[in-house]
DNA sequence: TCTGGGGTCCTAGGACCC
DNA sequence: TCTGGGGTCCTAGGACCC
């Protein structure tokens, strides 16, 4: 049986990642619970972004509202999100990553990354990358291992904190064939629902499924995706191509809805050009421009138009603004736009990565 | 309870063409 | 008057992730 280096998956996962920076600067905090989310006022309309450990032990998690998280944790430190370091942060992990041997590495998002190995031992490689991190960064992360991306990704939460653990092939039924699918990286609540239906409930029923009845229910590409899923299988090369954004949105969620159409017009401008800054600072022409209007109450349906294929600003403020005219004559809780961007030719041609290695 | 902001990708269905 | 079957392109909307 050969036993030499083999290629491997790491996935590297940092542990309560923007707590435990917050924690760095100001260590009387640790041990305490610790929330960071919005401006830190948990009388505003926001959502938690990270809490620590001690936080997370009342039920506090990331996407609460921070009001409610403020309820349930009456003592919390509650923090404001101070995206700036966390970036710096980000950059020494990420560079701590690429110094080791022969990594491969695709950044995933702030605090987390693959890393693609070829090698006998990958736990001891696994350590090694602990060790690096903690050395130049002062923080912990979990490590997965793993013969697959999926495998890798969803070993890393059996790992934490602060430890590595491997999934692959041989252990993956073992592991995970009894758990919910809503545990699958790509399943959420809507999906899971959805396989319910279907008399699919656990992993083990999604690995075995009929492709047909997946298709039939999901379409003919997330049909065979989540049956992949099931089985842990998928792409296996970690790709370290520089990504390249789609397009650039801004939008804002007001504390106070907007009521009267000069406010309306005010913060229709504001956002226009803030999302015109963005896509200059990218220099690539704009291709489509989309309005996104959330009004009261909340649960009314999200209100999306492509409105413009155009690099002029006037012009898409002055289609927005007729646009807002149009619609029902509520208060609007949310206003966003997004900007589509051309694709350089170089990156359509490569293969950009996509959706985190799907 | 009352729900941010930044992204990506997929699907359904309409318009249009042959 | 009534209307196929296939293809492509586009938009709106949905779902998910960090």
């Amino acid at each position: 049986m050969y036993t030499g280096p083999k290629a491997w998956v790491l996935h590297v996962d940092l542990d309560q990642f923007i707590a435990a920076v917050e924690i760095l600067r100001r260590p009387e905090l640790a041990g305490k619970p610790v929330i960071v989310g919005g401006r830190g006022d948990p009388t505003e309309r926001a959502v938690v972004s990270t809490a620590s450990y001690e936080a997370r032990a009342f039920g506090v998690g990331s996407g609460m509202p921070l009001r409610i998280a403020a309820r349930k944790v009456p003592d919390a430190v509650i923090l404001p999100v101070d995206a700036e370091t966390y970036t710096a942060a980000s950059h020494e992990v990420m560079a701590s990553l690429r110094e080791q041997p022969g990594a491969v590495v695709q950044v995933l998002g702030w605090d987390e990354a693959f890393v693609g190995i070829v090698e006998e031992d990958p736990e001891s490689y696994a350590r090694a990358i602990q060790r690096a991190i903690l050395e130049r960064t002062q923080l912990h992360c979990s490590v997965g291992i793993g013969d697959t991306l999926v495998r890798a990704k969803v070993a890393t939460g059996f790992g934490k904190p602060r430890g590595v653990f491997r999934l692959t092939a041989e252990n993956w039924s073992e592991v995970m064939g009894g758990l919910p699918t809503r545990e699958l990286w790509g399943v959420g609540p809507k999906v899971s629902r959805r396989l319910t239906t279907l008399g699919i409930t656990s992993v083990s029923d999604l690995a075995h499924a009929d492709v047909q009845d997946l298709v039939t229910e999901f379409g003919p590409k997330m049909g065979p995706w989540y049956q992949q899923l099931g089985r842990g299988e998928g792409a296996s090369v970690v790709d370290d191509t520089p990504w390249v954004a789609r397009g650039h949105s801004r939008e804002t969620t007001y504390q106070l809805d907007l009521m009267t159409p000069t406010e309306v017009a005010e913060q229709t401008r504001e956002l226009v050009n803030r999302v015109f800054e963005d896509v200059a600072a990218e220099g690539r022409p704009v291709i489509g421009i989309t309005l996104k209007v959330r009004y009261v109450p909340f649960t009314t349906k999200v209100f999306t138009r492509k409105i413009a294929e155009t690099q002029d600003r006037e012009a898409v403020l002055e289609r927005a603004m007729e646009l807002l005219k149009k619609v029902e004559d509520r208060p609007i809780r949310l206003l966003g736009f997004r900007a589509e961007m051309s694709m350089p030719a170089e990156a359509r041609e490569g293969h950009t990565p996509t959706r985190s290695g799907w």
